[in-house]
DNA sequence: TGTGAGCGATGACAAAAGTCGATGTTTTAC
DNA sequence: GTAAAACATCGACTTTTGTCATCGCTCACA
């Protein structure tokens, strides 16, 4: 499993970088269930997540204690909570799994004395929350102006592995449509 | 003007900032007329603005040509296509002055030996990148699940100059529903 | 001073999305 | 293996949102 992760690191950052063996063994191996949560609302992110395997969902309550998924992120990735991670301050999001999953954790401390031993490893940080964040606008600016039939249509495009892997509700969150909208347009493809 | 930027910096950086008054020649002082295009999509953004006076839109055409803004600034804050000023790469947004403004601007040259010469200055692209990211996140974990009778709400109390300051077409464009039916809610606060 | 462009408001209507209850199916837990 | 819970779908209905045409106002400018 540790190998999904070199390769990913090597592809970005290049065969010849120093301590990648040290880098790696500052990851930890956790294997999950579904339904589990990762983080919770209110508490201080820990960890930054590599995907081995899996799929992990990033969401909020709204005011009617439905869930609206901001993201969610499949095997070769990397999730977290980023802004509480990065400032040590209390999360604004949940993250749990929704598949079985095999995760490779690195926390603040480990994270820090990377960041220090390893120069090409600041990259890393900086790659993630570039990611992240082209991730973010993407989603606004295309999401914004759809309607609900079109973001159907665009999940289809551009990922459609998920309609088959997911659950109804979960996709319906993320698209930030009503269930039973989702269910109705859907038959009509 | 430029003192605007001065304490911006002290506030975020120090006092004790080394370079500071290079720091400040760094960047070119612009006055700009209303509705003048600053980037345009499919360009490769070549400033960071700061906002001294006046106000900025970030937008992108939908597939009706309608815009739809991600992002409204006002004066005090950074503004920039970060995606593009970062990799070079084309930008996929549009920006443009919505009042007569007073700018700062950087290009990606300067950036870069400010980067070099002067330590605490990394912290700022991170600073802006982050902010920007916190930003994007925010706005899809709330917009995504509220009516559009919540967002002129949310609106009015979070960031109640805009409705004052700014036309109801851009407001509109900004929270994502249409300008009639901004007007007709508008009227039933 | 007149003219035209742009903006904002509004009524009438059409389309889209949300709500609710019922039903059958699948998954989970013991 | 079985009961309970969660899920997916559907019809009927309500509410919200979008569209279009119209009208009055303001402002720039020839």
């Amino acid at each position: 499993m540790i190998e999904v992760l070199r390769k990913h690191i090597t592809t970005r950052l290049g065969n010849d970088l120093d301590h990648l063996d040290e880098v790696l063994s500052s990851f930890k191996h956790i294997s999950t269930k579904r339904n589990e949560q990762l983080l919770q609302q209110g508490n201080i992110c820990k960890n930054v997540y590599f995907i081995a395997k899996g799929c992990l969902q990033v969401y909020v309550h709204d005011k009617d204690l439905n869930e609206t998924t901001r993201d969610i992120v499949i095997e070769d990735n990397w999730c977290s909570e980023l802004l509480s991670f990065g400032s040590g301050k209390p999360a604004t999001e949940n993250v749990r799994t929704v598949e079985p999953c095999e995760l490779f954790a690195i926390d603040r401390k480990s994270f820090q004395t990377m960041m220090e031993t390893v120069p090409q490893f600041d990259k890393v940080y900086k790659q993630i929350l570039e990611a992240s964040y082209a991730n973010s606008v993407y989603r606004i600016n295309t999401f914004v102006s759809l309607t609900a039939f079109e973001r159907i249509k665009w999940l289809m495009e551009y990922r459609p592995l998920l309609m088959t892997r997911l659950s109804s509700k979960l996709i319906a969150s993320y698209l930030g449509i009503n269930k039973d909208v989702f269910s109705r347009l859907k038959a009509k493809l």
